[in-house]
RNA sequence: GGUGGGGUGGCCGAGAGGCGAGGCAGCGGCCUGCAAAGCCGUAUACGCGGGUUCGAAUCCCGUCCCCACCUCCA
């Protein structure tokens, strides 16, 4: 089956054929970073990650660009009450914060979240205000295409014109006459209520260091304009995929798209969208309050399991997160990790004596199943893809308890296959979650008490003495170590501390 | 008012005219000294009412409910 996605601009799945073969370009948006993550913003960048990583074991050469927009009206909002002499902080927010510095501490919370749940770093990763120039360049020629025009009320703005460009509302198939008005609609200088700002005049309760001179006055740019400049001068005018949260759709990437049309650029030829993270049903968002951060997630579950429970449903799926949530995917994790465990200490592979299933990466990733691959190929059905991945775990199950290593070894690479593009790496991947990267001497010292406690309770065992065979074990479990009895003879390894809870 | 997406077994979550995806939980069995893990088996599932069809969760008509976006939002 031939790569296909599903197109927000035409509503189909379509075939990809990037514009240049062999090569694929995608931009997708990044933070505002105005604030801590929640998980909405880690299932969307795991989203894309799973595409990026996918389009990479297709073989295409990706360049991925995602943004950081580290200026704008509540970056500027939240930085100017941190010096309220009545400021109260209030979650991660501190007192006397500047705008850049409070966007260069988001910025690096979302880096650090990003990282610790394996999304792979971009090709490039442009700030908004690093692109001013990119921005008043096509500023300039929106206004000489007649799609853009200074404020009439001399407020130094520049509006794109929305009833100057006929195409205006087709991303998301709605006319501007059909839109219901917007409540807080500013007319200021506007020549129709849904022009928006591609340049913000300086206003004088703004921090002087967030105002940059430009051919329409001082100022600073509005949101949609960075993404349409990045995009361009990094991916060119023309590119393949443009993604984002769906909540972007409209009018962040409407107004991407009208700009990048207006001013002559083919922009994005395809559009993918992910979808919401809601928190019993309801979508989570800092406005209503019902925020769970990647933080929060990880004092429950480790990095492999929040990374497979916000990347185990379709992408354009809502995905409604419950308390039991989190342990079910422990479950899945465990259910997968103890065939590769079981499947690298069987078949010989370098495994340090135990412990970790991910210790060792003796098994070396093959070809992933067909299945797997014809799940991927159609708009990335994870949910199906996973599917392979159990059935294969459990044939590989199958042929580890009949004896035949060559079932178990090609069970196990497809495994490791399939863990690697869903960014699992169960065997000790190149990013190394932190929960195992632990100390290599500590590790070892642990290893040769826990070998000694399974040797005493091997020899009661063989001394048929039931209880203190059990009493060993008891005492390993109460100190999290799990025991298994094996055809090759007892293997421990760490409980996972999944724990139960809303983590709100 | 406009534009999209949904309602699937105890739970999560695919599928989109014809062998009941997969995971979690449950039940029965095998294995085990007992466990654990694993394997095998196990379910009157498709919001409701009609219709088309040999056959519908999938198509058509009607109807109820939910969610998202239209203001900042991944």
């Amino acid at each position: 089956m031939t790569l296909r996605f599903y197109d927000s601009a035409t509503a189909e799945v379509r075939d990809f054929v990037p514009l240049e073969p062999g090569r694929a370009s995608v931009y997708y948006c990044g933070a505002t970073v105005q604030g801590s993550p929640h998980v909405g913003h880690v299932r969307s960048a795991i989203a894309f990650d799973q595409l990026t990583r996918w389009l990479t074991y297709r073989g295409f050469e990706t360049t991925v660009i995602r943004n950081v927009t580290d200026i704008d009206d509540k970056i500027l909002a939240k930085s100017a009450a941190s010096f309220e002499p009545d400021f109260v902080p209030e979650g991660t927010y501190i007192p006397r914060e500047s705008w850049f510095a409070l966007a260069y501490r988001y910025e690096q919370e979302f880096e650090t979240a990003y990282e610790v749940l394996g999304v792979q770093r971009p090709t490039y990763e442009p700030r908004a205000t690093g692109h001013i120039t990119e921005m008043h360049a096509l500023i300039a020629r929106l206004i000489d295409r007649g799609h853009a025009y200074p404020a009439e009320d001399g407020s130094g703005d520049v509006y794109f014109d929305v009833r100057s460009w006929g195409e205006y509302g087709s991303l998301t198939r709605q006319s501007i006459d059909d839109m219901q008005a917007a409540a807080d609609a500013d007319p200021r200088g506007k020549k129709d209520p849904r022009d928006f700002a591609l340049w913000k005049g300086h206003k004088p309760e703004d921090p002087e260091t967030a105002s940059w001179p430009s051919p329409w006055g001082q100022g600073r740019p509005g949101w949609h304009l960075e993404c349409s400049a990045m995009a361009t001068k990094y991916l060119g005018p023309r590119f393949d995929i443009h993604g984002g949260g769906l909540d972007l759709r409209f009018p962040h990437h409407e107004n991407e798209l009208a700009q990048s049309t207006a001013a002559g650029d083919g922009f994005a030829n395809f559009w993918m969208h992910n979808g919401m993270v809601t928190f019993e049903g309801e979508k989570m968002s800092k406005s209503i309050g019902n925020v769970i951060s990647p933080a929060e997630m990880l004092a429950l579950a480790s990095p492999r399991v929040v990374r497979y429970y916000l990347g185990q449903a379709h992408y354009r799926s809502v995905l409604d997160y419950r308390p039991t949530s989190l342990p079910e995917a422990a479950a899945a994790v465990e259910r997968i990790d103890g065939f590769i465990g079981k499947a690298l200490a069987r078949l010989g592979a370098a495994n340090d004596g135990g412990g970790s299933a991910r210790a060792g990466r003796g098994g070396l990733p093959g070809p992933v199943p067909e299945a797997f691959g014809a799940a991927m190929d159609d708009d990335l059905n994870i949910p199906q893809a996973l599917a392979a991945l159990h059935e294969t775990v459990r044939r590989g199950n199958t042929a580890l308890a009949a004896g035949d290593t060559e079932a178990a070894g090609s069970a196990l690479s497809g495994v490791l296959a399939m863990t690697d593009v869903l960014g699992l790496d169960a065997a000790g991947g190149r990013t190394g979650w932190p929960d195992e990267t632990e100390d290599r001497s500590a590790h070892r010292a642990l290893s040769a008490l826990v070998e000694a406690q399974l040797d005493a309770r091997a020899a009661a065992r063989a001394a048929k003495d039931w209880a203190a065979a059990d009493a060993i074990r008891d005492t390993l479990s109460a100190a999290g170590i799990a025991v298994e009895d094996t055809a090759d003879g007892a293997a421990w390894s760490l409980a996972q501390t999944t724990t139960t809870g809303t983590g709100a």
